[in-house]
This record gives C-alpha cells, sequence and structure tokens, in this order.
RNA sequence: GCGGUUGUAGUAUAGCCUGGUAGUACGCUGGCCUUCCAAGCCCGUUACCCGGGUUCAAAUCCCGGCAACCGCACCA
C-alpha cells in the first residue's frame, strides 16, 4: 500500500490530519493525531521505553520545549542551523549565498562567513540571478530555530530543534543525584520545532514533531570494553559504508570495520532489535554510514537508520557520534563542571546519541502494516497486537434477545484494562471490517449461545478464523495476546 | 521559496470550458430484517478552501491569500 492509501485510511479512521483545518490560514508542516494515531503512538512510545530505557536502565526526563538564548548559542544553532540566503530582487528567487558563489565564481566560502563578506564577494565578482539576472538584496540568515520572546519584555528565547539539548544541560545535575556511572544514557520524549522552508508529506517533514532521543554518555577510552555487547553480538543488522548494503551480525560488523567500535554497534544492536518488535519490514531497512558532506555539524561519526517505503528511503534515526562536543560548549559557556570520575579516571564523557524520528516511524509502521486483502474485499491493517489503537472489539450479533445487555456487561467489565471498542449497531460483517481498517486484532461477538453457556467466539484479524472462548478465560486470554514482548 | 497542476460532504469524485435548483458512489445516523464476515429495503445526514471583484445571478469568470500534489532548491 502506498502513501495516497495510507492518507486516506489516516484521514478516516482518525490517525492523523491537518492542524487547523477550518481555517485557511493554516500553515504547512502542522499535523494532529487523531484518537486512533494517539493510541498507536501512546502504545509504539511504551515500546520504546521497554526496549531501549528499561533494558539499557537509563533515566528519562521530560523537559521544556522553550530555551534559553544561551543554549543556543553554546550548542551552536544560533550560528550553525542557519543558511545564508540571497533573493534576486528580480524574479523572487530565493538561493543559498555559499552555494551560489561557489557554482559561480569558484570561490570556497564558509557557510558561517559573515554576512558582509557575502555581499562583498556578490558584488566584486558580480554574482547574478542565474535565472533572470536579476541583482541580489543583501544577504540574511535564515535561521531554522522559532524565536520566541518570554514575558512583557519579550527577553529572546527559542523554541528547542532537537530535544537533546535538555539532557546535556540537565547531564551534571543528573549524573550527580541519580547515582550515574558511565556508560550512561539519558532519555527524552518531547516535542520540537524546526522553521523548515517546504515542509511537505503530512507526517514525515513537520514543522513541530516528535522526538524519541537517548544520549548515551560514556568513556570514550572504553568504546571496545563492554560486557553487554554479548547480548547483541549475534543480532543482524544490514549495515551500507559506500554503496552497498551488507547484511551481518553486530560482531561481524564490528570485526570488520564497518561499526567503529563495541559501543557504538551495541546501540545499533538493541535499536534494531526494538525496530523488529514494532513490525516494520527490517529486510527494508539499512544503517547507512553518512559521509563528511552529509553529517551534522556536531557529529564525528554518524548513522542514519533508513527504511523503505513507497516514496523512497526514509530516515527515521540519527545516530550520531557527537564525542565531547555539546558537553565541552556547555561547559565553556555555563562554567559549570561537566567532569565526572569513571572509576579512578576523571573524563568529561563523550555522546553517542540515537535521535528518533516518532513521527516518521509511526507513518512507516502503519505504511508496511497496511495491506489489501483482495479475496475478502478488506483493507486489514496487521499492526503488532500491542500497538493495535483498539485491541479487541466487543459486539452483539444482534441487539434483541437480550444479547446487547450481555454484551454491555462484558464491555463494562473489560474497558478500563484493554481498549476495548463496544459496537451493536450495523451487519457484523460491516463491523469486522472497521475493527480490521484501525488494526484491531481481535473481536468477541456475543451471540444466543453466549446467554446459554457462557462462551463467545473470537476472531482473529489476520486470518479471520474464529474459536468459541469462555468467558471466564477471556481476560487471561486477552491479557497473553495483547501483551508487550 | 520558485515553476506546473489542483482544491466540491467523512472519503473518492461529477458539474467548471459554455455563469442560472450542486449530482453520484462508498461511508455515517436511525429503523425494518437478519443466528457471524462490507447483503437487502426504508428514513435521514453532510460539501463548492478563504477573501475580494465582475454580473440581475459565481462552484463555474477575474484578482489575491492559504493548502495539497509533482518537479527544482532546501533538509541541523
Amino acid at each position: 500500500m502506498n502513501y495516497d492509501n495510507l492518507m486516506q485510511l489516516a484521514l478516516e479512521r482518525g490517525f492523523y490530519f491537518p492542524s487547523c483545518e477550518i481555517y485557511s490560514d493554516a500553515q504547512a508542516g502542522f499535523w494532529e493525531y487523531g484518537p486512533a494515531g494517539v493510541s498507536l503512538k501512546n502504545k509504539f512510545l511504551e515500546l520504546w521505553r521497554r526496549q531501549l530505557v528499561r533494558r539499557d536502565q537509563m533515566l528519562e526526563i521530560d523537559g521544556s520545549q522553550i530555551m534559553s538564548k544561551s543554549v543556543f548559542e553554546a550548542s551552536g544553532h544560533l550560528t550553525s542551523f542557519a543558511d545564508p540566503i540571497i533573493k534576486c530582487k528580480n524574479c523572487k528567487s530565493t538561493f543559498r549565498a555559499d552555494k551560489l558563489i561557489a557554482e559561480t565564481t569558484q570561490d570556497e566560502i564558509l557557510e558561517s562567513a559573515d554576512l558582509a563578506d557575502f555581499d562583498k564577494i556578490i558584488t566584486e565578482k558580480n554574482v547574478k540571478c542565474p535565472r533572470c539576472k536579476g541583482d541580489f538584496d543583501n544577504c540574511r540568515k535564515f535561521n531554522l530555530m522559532f524565536k520566541v520572546g518570554i514575558g512583557p519584555e519579550g527577553e529572546e528565547a527559542y523554541l528547542r530543534p532537537e530535544t537533546c539539548q535538555s539532557i546535556f544541560v540537565d547531564f551534571p545535575r543528573l549524573f550527580k543525584t541519580m547515582r550515574g556511572k558511565l556508560p550512561l544514557g539519558i532519555a527524552q520524549i518531547g516535542k520540537s520545532f524546526r522553521n523548515e522552508i517546504a515542509p511537505r508529506q503530512s507526517l514525515l517533514r513537520l514543522r513541530e514533531f516528535y522526538q524519541a532521543e537517548i544520549e548515551v554518555f560514556c568513556n570514550p577510552n572504553k568504546l571496545n570494553d563492554l560486557e553487554k555487547f554479548s547480548e547483541i553480538e549475534d543480532t543482524k543488522i544490514t549495515v551500507q559504508v559506500g554503496q552497498e548494503p551488507k547484511l551481518m551480525t553486530c560482531k561481524e560488523a564490528v570485526d570488520s570495520g564497518s561499526i567503529p567500535n563495541k559501543f557504538v554497534a551495541y546501540y545499533l544492536g538493541i535499536l534494531i532489535e526494538f525496530y523488529e518488535k514494532t513490525g516494520i519490514d527490517l529486510t527494508k531497512s539499512r544503517f547507512r554510514k553518512l559521509d563528511e558532506k552529509e553529517k551534522a555539524f556536531y557529529a564525528e561519526v554518524a548513522f542514519d537508520f533508513e527504511v523503505e517505503t513507497s516514496i523512497g528511503w526514509l530516515e527515521l534515526v540519527a545516530c550520531n557520534y557527537r564525542s565531547d562536543y555539546d558537553l565541552k560548549s556547555h561547559s565553556k559557556k555555563s562554567k559549570e563542571k561537566f567532569e565526572v570520575m569513571d572509576n579512578d579516571e576523571k573524563i568529561l564523557p563523550h555522546v553517542f546519541e540515537i535521535s528518533m524520528g516518532i513521527d516518521r516511524s509511526l507513518y512507516s509502521i502503519l505504511e508496511h502494516s497496511l495491506r489489501e486483502d483482495k479475496k475478502n474485499e478488506r483493507i486489514v491493517l496487521s499492526l503488532k497486537p500491542y500497538l493495535a489503537p483498539i485491541h479487541v472489539g466487543v459486539l452483539s450479533l444482534v441487539k434483541k434477545d437480550g444479547l446487547k445487555e450481555k454484551t454491555d456487561e462484558i464491555f463494562n467489565e473489560i474497558k478500563t484494562k484493554y481498549d476495548a471498542f463496544l459496537d451493536h449497531s450495523g451487519a457484523i460483517g460491516r463491523r469486522y471490517r472497521r475493527l480490521d481498517e484501525v488494526g484491531a486484532p481481535l473481536a468477541i461477538t456475543v451471540d444466543h449461545q453466549t446467554l446459554e453457556d457462557n462462551t463467545v467466539t473470537m476472531r482473529d484479524r489476520d486470518s479471520m478464523d474464529q474459536e468459541r472462548i469462555k468467558l471466564t478465560e477471556l481476560d487471561s486470554i486477552l491479557l497473553n495476546k495483547t501483551a508487550f514482548p
């Protein structure tokens, strides 16, 4: 199934839809999650907590979305997270100043150069608009951060462009008070904000989006000294260095040098074990090593976890070895001490980050789970049961003869424990089809026999098979079938 | 941000060229029927992206805005 099929399902079944859609000044790049989308997202995040945060005994925090100017002076975002742009006075085309200068004059100019330098070169070399030969306005910086004004004086602050800055800033307190020991993972789920020039494709390129980030603080001298590496050494991952993706175990990846050390390999390993449980098709996934040009300004080594969908390869997770870039710069700017003791050694930890795009992950899960069952004329969302927005449909075969009342009774017994959906009306087949489309793995139906022997039929979403179960066993069956792995 | 295409119910669309009662399908609400997979019948429900202009009259023509799609550029 492709992007359009999924978009239609999302709109019809309440997974996601455009923000502020009733108003004509609604801007692109903002989307809402509907009831089904929220339920899926919550369960996805619960799985993330279990498979990464709990597994590795990480600390989870929830930081503020608005952060002070100093944070982004230190992090480099105020200067590096901006593009120098110039606009043609005549045809209004916009270009990146550094790229245009490089193309037309062969002069290399740093992206971070002063604005006056750009203007100077453009005047000296007589650079004109490549479209219409027009003159340019003065160069300006377009920063992708949203600036906000705090309080009546409008003090300068910014919406965070990545959640991890809270983690770096909070590190000294967390390490001390939580009795931290290296390596230490600190995790956070939250929203980040980027003023993208051209947001597009619903959840895939947003101005306001969710990230689930993990920053692992480590001793850079012990990157191959990691006992728990054995847990994942046989886990298979696809690594692409250069052009050819290769399937290998984590151990082979380290031995062959595809992944630089056991430490990085361990986190890529537990990440792939997490994604395996989301239902994403891992045969359509790869860790792609980024070359120098593609890497972020703070990254020393970077792997993108990418998944193939109907619209191409999508970057779901950026895995960056940020070295001591962040702690060093925050330490310098704030005068706070970031060094910690690792046994007898005093060190400034290095950071490896696993920066996950939640919205893109959810999109990929949905696309990989959605299928058309032509034989039975239905659309089925074959989500993992523990991720399904609705765990179980509770249906009455017909409303009369007390079946409705019996159904209500069963529903009331399970509704606080499971995501159950009660439905009495319409043809039974139609109700099953609707549940198939939101991905409900199970449906139980109350019929006349139920009143006699307290059994109901339980239908399986994927096979459409039915079996009769005792109501006394309903809870344990549901518990078992919808449990997280 | 540029260029092209487009914008009609919950979804998908017809109507637009040639201005005059906005139609269809699926869905949805309620009812009849029905003992398990989108059946049938009846009743009902919901829409012309926003603003301005032309006109006796605008979904339709014109201008502006916004959005979506495709391409270019961008993507820490």
